[in-house]
DNA sequence: CGCGTTTCGGGATGGGCTTTCCGATAAGGT
DNA sequence: ACCTTATCGGAAAGCCCATCCCGAAACGCG
């Protein structure tokens, strides 16, 4: 109502006649609580004034703050965003503010981000992705890690292994297993692997499970092509490895985004699927659960995984690894006639 | 590397032999700057403590943060996600740190959210969404905003207007009007819309548009049906339309993915799209470009109006209205045989 | 060589709030 | 009725930093 009055809690006491100590007092409910006849002024003060606390100043006072970062590679990619959405309910639960910032997949931005969130003072943060494995890359975030925890926040980090704080780990190599043996059970023999850079724990981990499933089975894979993390990666790998005549009868991506790539990929040589080529992917996807036919997966309960991330970077304590399981969802995509 | 030790601005100084005033003015290159000597110094030392600024002291000192907040629906939802992406990548060119809430539909969390922006004194914020025109809660929005603008920080509203700030508007009208003068023109005729929520202002623009293009080609709809802004919304509102045997040979679903759901509907019945009926939608979400058949929509610039919207949130000035054109992607859900 | 002017470092203040510590008052005990 | 305890409000000391202002030193010029 009023132009740029920035009205202090000061302002708030002495209009209720009181000091700013007992309108704290009162405001944030703290430790002790005055008398019911003052509390009703302050609060009465506080609103006809329009009264609104200076969260800096509190944080800056009590020194902690109640914000949370979360770190992603790319917030478009619904992966990141089922996962960042779990956390973010999990912190509005706590009634935490979310500080939230892509990286773009670059490193430096994330150091640069973990230390802006350092110099918030943000109560904790959860890490998103997987880690490269740039020996150098590595060591400096490493480093950075160490001073955030340092300084007493919080950290978990999902689908990134090696750093002294909580994680939080799909069980990447059992899922992908377990898929490779599901498909051999359908009947699909020939596997072509579209898997992801290989300094991607993830899609290394992910490619090796499935490996070891087809190993399971008594089968090794007709092909392996690498592409990107993301749709045109997996268009761009499905096409390689076609164009190299390679003789499969059913491909697993790395993740659904590719998978989905790669579909796309066939559909657009004409490919049947899952008449002459099966697919399967990972993840499990919402976003996609239109696509038709309906992709293959391994799930993955992300929004789980990111509530879970929130509550060990919020609890703190001792490093702590926690796996989640994945679960084969068998669709059309790769259905035998 | 030392534990739980909040280094502050002072050991610097003292460690560097100079002044807070000195140091204070070298790490954060403020208006003068001292002597190359002792920026030598003074760097060295902080580098050596491993400082950290802190971050809430200096807002509160300069009163003013580097602080923006964004405000979606659901992130989860690719069409949020994507202007939302805009502006984070807008705001990491300003180096600017983004705050992010998804509302989950909620207009009391909404304005939570806003309150809660205006105690962390941010900088500017921007909603994404269309506004509901719940009277009462408009009513409760609008004060807040008010409140907020009042604070001096800078707002822009994406897809909702009625407020007295910066407004980035898609022309969702002539865009759906266009789309459908372009179905008519492909040959279609039997239309049903599968609207959203009434109370949205997009999705009756959308519907409307779309009612106006019809009656440019002498047409009017078939059938109207509602149901949720969302992919499930989509698909109730498809079963709805046809459990009641409406005649029509095309739906137009008032955004991506009601028409993605729409489109597993048909599917799950047995109807050919676009054999039997054609399907369009709007928005030309990306992470939906791979469904097939590839769905007929209207494109917005939806990373671009994130950019501009943080752009006029920050500006701040005089509100304005920036309409930003919508343009018809013609696919094959709705290619005639 | 003296004066005025500019440059530059430091002391001190303030920004808004929380919290410790004190003193005062009311309640309780004998 | 007096002393001990608990209760409760207020004054003031920070929290960490930016910045205003002052004084001193360096500089320029006549």
């Amino acid at each position: 109502m009023n132009l740029r009055a920035p009205v202090t809690l000061l302002d708030v006491a002495q209009r209720a006649g009181v000091s700013v100590a007992t309108a704290s007092r009162v405001l944030n409910g703290g430790d002790r609580v005055p008398r019911p006849e003052l509390q009703e002024r302050v609060r009465a003060a506080a609103d006809a004034l329009g009264y609104t606390p200076n969260a800096q100043a509190q944080a800056l006072a009590k020194s902690s703050t109640n914000v949370v970062g979360i770190l992603v590679h790319d917030i478009e990619d619904p992966y990141f965003a089922a996962i960042a959405n779990g956390v973010m309910r999990a912190a509005d639960e706590r009634n935490l503010l979310v500080m939230l910032a892509s990286t773009f997949r670059d490193a430096e931005r994330e150091i640069a981000y973990l230390a802006s969130l350092r110099a918030q003072r943000a109560r904790a943060a959860v890490m998103i992705g997987s880690r490269r494995t740039d020996a150098e890359s590595l060591a400096r975030t490493a480093s950075e890690v160490g001073s955030f925890l340092n300084s007493g926040a919080g950290l978990a980090l999902v689908s990134q292994s090696g750093m002294p704080a909580h994680t939080i780990e799909p069980d990447n190599r059992a899922g992908a297993a377990e898929l490779a043996r599901s498909l051999a059970g359908l009947g699909w023999r020939k596997f072509g692997i579209l898997g992801g850079p290989e300094a991607l724990a993830t899609a290394r981990d992910r490619r090796d499970g499935f490996l070891a499933g087809l190993a399971d089975s008594g089968l090794e894979p007709v092909a392996v092509e690498y592409g990107d993390f993301t749709r045109d990666g997996g268009y761009a790998a499905a096409e390689e490895l076609l164009d190299r005549g390679a003789d499969v009868d059913c491909l697993f991506a790395v993740n659904d985004v590719m998978a989905v790539g790669a579909m796309s990929a066939l559909r657009a040589r004409g490919i049947d699927v899952p008449g002459r080529l099966g697919v399967a992917g990972f993840d499990d996807i919402a976003t996609l659960r239109d696509v038709w036919p309906g992709l293959t997966t391994v799930r993955l309960p992300l929004e789980q995984m990111g509530r879970r991330a929130l509550e060990l970077a919020i609890e703190g304590g001792e490093p702590s690894v926690e796996t989640f399981k994945a679960e084969v969802v068998l669709r059309e995509s790769t259905a035998r006639a």
